[in-house]
DNA sequence: ATGTTATTTAGAATTATTCCTAGTTAGGAG
DNA sequence: CTCCTAACTAGGAATAATTCTAAATAACAT
């Protein structure tokens, strides 16, 4: 769980400016283990903060998001539900820079879906195991792959 | 994954009737593996089915995930983006009755990701694992969880 | 302290999803 | 095969999430 100041820092250093809200955003989310939506945050923050704005909120957010310091769960990048009729347990791996999701067999997952299902106590109806990164094409043929 | 049949016997089995419209469905869900919203398949059968109406898109998707022959990718089952702070590797439980989103410790998950990352070729950035279900006290207060 | 410019705000706009109601239909009973 | 009725569909309205816009504000380098 990345700290308030992790948070902050990275903020700062990737050259974002230190707004009291943006802090306020991050000291919420490094504080809590529940997993708020935007909505959630601005009523939580709200009673101290009058003047915030719900898009200041979705804005910070998503800037947390591209710099990896915050998952955003659910919503496969476009905010729109997609539909999957494969039910086998499988990985999903995409590639940040070319986009391309492709389907991997795992010896593992099913170890972890049992696992999930034994110790949760939860029914189980379904998952999304997504992996994110970059294919062995695009780590030869991009900066980012040079680079990182 | 699942075959036309599959889906179809799902439903008929569940009691639910054998409509055109979940046979169009169907047959569109198990005939792809591209990962389609509700409004593409909309707009995919829309040709052959002049008539149908998205409503019935969502309806016939609600009702095959809560069979759990498909998979919603994306929304921790309320429509609703959740956001977490917590970017190491690890897995989400979300309900998709009482819509809340719980962290689970695994000892998998790890392993997991060493077979991801040696099988693939990729180089990993992140990873989202996120299991949708009831949980316990949802499977005891609601019908889903009586009779599924 | 000042200027530059990113950021915030408030509300409107847009987009995704769900709800509602009247009419239609699938599938079992006769 | 035909009728009957609960279940289903269509279409549009309603709701909810997110994004956009333009003017006001404030962070931070100098």
């Amino acid at each position: 769980m990345a700290t308030t100041e992790e948070l902050i820092s990275a903020l700062q250093s990737a050259g974002y400016r230190l707004t009291p809200q943006r802090r306020a955003i991050c000291r919420l989310l490094a504080g809590t283990d529940t997993h708020p939506t935007a909505q959630e945050i601005y009523e939580q923050l709200k009673p101290d903060y009058p003047s915030l704005s719900l898009a200041t909120v979705y804005n910070t957010l998503e800037t947390l998001v591209n710099l990896g310091m915050v998952y955003a769960l659910g919503s496969a990048g476009d905010g729109r539900v997609h539909y999957d009729a494969d039910t086998q347990p499988h990985v999903n791996l995409a590639c940040v820079s070319c986009h391309r999701v492709v389907d991997l067999p795992s010896e593992h997952i099913s170890a972890l879906e049992r696992e999930v299902s034994s110790s949760s106590g939860y029914r189980l109806l379904g998952a999304r195991v997504l992996y994110y990164g970059l294919c062995p094409q695009c780590q030869s043929s991009t900066r980012l792959g040079r680079d990182a």
